[in-house]
DNA sequence: GCCAACGTTGGC
DNA sequence: GCCAACGTTGGC
């Protein structure tokens, strides 16, 4: 059993529009423990949300984990670490954050219950529910 | 642009 | 080791 995640992006830096044309990237730039743990408990083949922050606020695609974490070189300190997503597919519909709120499986997701974490695991429920919502 | 949440830093 | 000050994130 592979466990979900999800991740926020500016779209402004980085989209999943450029993810999709990437074709793979290194997710560094983690500067909290705690994301930097749950980078760190991602296992080969796990999928991941993918969310748009500041612009979209939406869940717009599905990535996955092609690469586990190893040191964040853009780090000098050399504390936090790195994975590498490889995009899965764009979502037929994005999940907006309204929505999120507003449906009741996801009430515990921790992505709402803390606005600023930037990785943030997802539980089977609600990665269900999150893509039933999304059309499928 | 504002502000709430919250992590980090630094003086004591 | 406490806690006030400060910086950053991200929704509104």
């Amino acid at each position: 059993m592979t466990a979900h995640w999800l991740v926020k992006s500016e779209p402004n830096t980085y989209s999943y529009a450029d993810l999709e044309r990437d074709g793979r990237t290194v997710w560094d730039g983690v500067r909290n423990n705690a994301a930097a743990l749950h980078l760190k408990a991602m296992a080969a083949g796990d999928e991941v949300l993918f969310y748009h922050s500041q612009e979209g606020l939406a869940v717009v695609g599905v990535a996955k984990v092609v690469r586990t974490a190893f040191p964040d070189a853009s780090d000098p300190a050399g504390r936090f670490v790195a994975v590498e997503l490889a995009p899965v597919r764009a979502l037929k519909r994005p999940v907006t954050l309204s929505e999120m709120k507003a449906e009741p499986a996801l009430a515990d997701m921790v992505m709402l219950r803390q606005s600023r974490l930037s990785v943030s695991p997802v539980s089977d429920d609600q990665w269900k529910a999150l893509l039933k919502m999304a059309g499928g």
